[in-house]
DNA sequence: TACTAAGTATGAGATTTCTCACCTAGGAGG
DNA sequence: CCTCCTAGGTGAGAAATCTCATACTTAGTA
């Protein structure tokens, strides 16, 4: 569900601590209006016109595509601030080439492209801030890169389990996450039932239930820092 | 050892070949100069003056960084055309956080940041282009991530030596590589031991020498196309 | 010269993870 | 109703990979 907020000082406020404001040298973030999408929703989906540059000013998304054999593939997930869209947008891309979902409930500013995409691209401003998002993403890519993804599955179920989580039920699909984990299904769900025979998980349909967050915690600690 | 060139029909015959003309407005291109850097040698390095932005003609690199143990990281590899530097450009970094080291011989724009800052900042074109290279960067972050790095080791090291090796000959850390790609020590040397025992190696010192290119490059197969 | 650190090597047993075979349940479409 | 497809679920043996212990070599340095 998609509910369109009207409360201009709530929105003013939030375009302030969001810095959504800030991202551009005009009054453009004055032409966006927010909306609020439930956890679970979809925010953008691939293939349709991508005709909005999306700021995400409060909650947790996912990104995905489908791929050509017809499967869905995780790709990544993303917290506030953040740009959605802004890669479709630099782009030229006449439609969305992921899909985001809202793991959380989210809150969203929504520009409409075409009015001011000649503006944006002339915002030497804006597309400053573009390029420092770019480079924060990049930075953020390496050190997990770097990080290296050598942990035992246990330790990287566990951190996902906690990135994913919401209101402590997890429900991501198992076929997705063997592909995102880099896993075979089987070892997936081997390790899922030690995790369910140990206390820490429930299972519940769909999904699991997180029980005992400090155990998953401390496993996921290492995969985490580093 | 760094070579400058002076040719200027050379020089701005690759200015456009390689479309460094291409990503500013103005004439800042001309404001460049052009030098050879050989093989081995570093482009940039970690903790320098960031005074300086380069451009990718001609050859291949390899990024790394030093962690805070004293350790070098591997953690990507580039080819023509690319920025480097851009980073620190854009997020205003005194000095260079990573270095880049030349694979091959790696024909090099050079612009001093300095002078031009400003002119850099201002110009939506060239800001615009920078947006693009980030795209373009993350969507083949994206792909390789995608892909799923959970093939055998002998298949991603094929790929790996064939990525990084230089006239046949590669001569990269073991200890370094081990952990780019997310393995022990000891199972790098059993499996590069492997490729020597079945005549795709043979063990040089340093490094090793490419013997059957045809048999790495069928094993990389499933690694780079997916 | 002796000492240290980093990189290279190798063996053996323990874990992790994969492959394959097979089985269940629910939904979509003919 | 049947069938296909996706997703979940399990067992058992095989393979990939890890840990640990132990050397050897080289370069740097006290």
């Amino acid at each position: 569900m998609m509910h369109q907020l009207k409360n201009t000082t709530l929105i003013q406020q939030l375009a302030t601590t969001s810095q959504f404001n800030h991202q551009f040298s005009t009054n453009l973030a004055t032409k966006a209006d927010l909306v609020l999408i439930s956890a679970g929703d979809q925010v953008v989906t691939q293939g349709k016109a991508a005709d909005t540059l999306w700021y995400l000013a409060r909650g947790r998304t996912k990104l995905t595509t489908t791929l050509a054999n017809g499967k869905i593939a995780l790709i990544d997930f993303f917290t506030t601030p953040c740009f959605i869209g802004e890669m479709e947008f630099i782009d030229h891309q006449p439609t969305y080439t992921f899909t985001v979902t809202a793991l959380s409930d989210c809150w969203c500013f929504r520009l409409p492209v075409a009015p001011y995409r000649q503006r944006l691209l002339q915002d030497s401003h804006f597309l400053q801030q573009l390029c420092q998002y770019f480079v924060h993403k990049n930075y953020r890519n390496i050190q997990t890169a770097t990080r290296n993804q050598s942990f035992p599955l246990v330790q990287r179920l566990a951190a996902f389990i906690l990135l994913t989580a919401h209101n402590d039920q997890y429900t991501e699909k198992n076929t997705q996450v063997a592909e995102y984990l880099g896993v075979s299904y089987r070892h997936l769900l081997y390790v899922f039932s030690q995790l369910v025979k140990d206390g820490s998980l429930t299972r519940t349909h769909p999904g699991y239930h997180i029980i005992n967050h400090q155990y998953l915690r401390s496993l996921a600690y290492d995969v985490q820092h580093s």
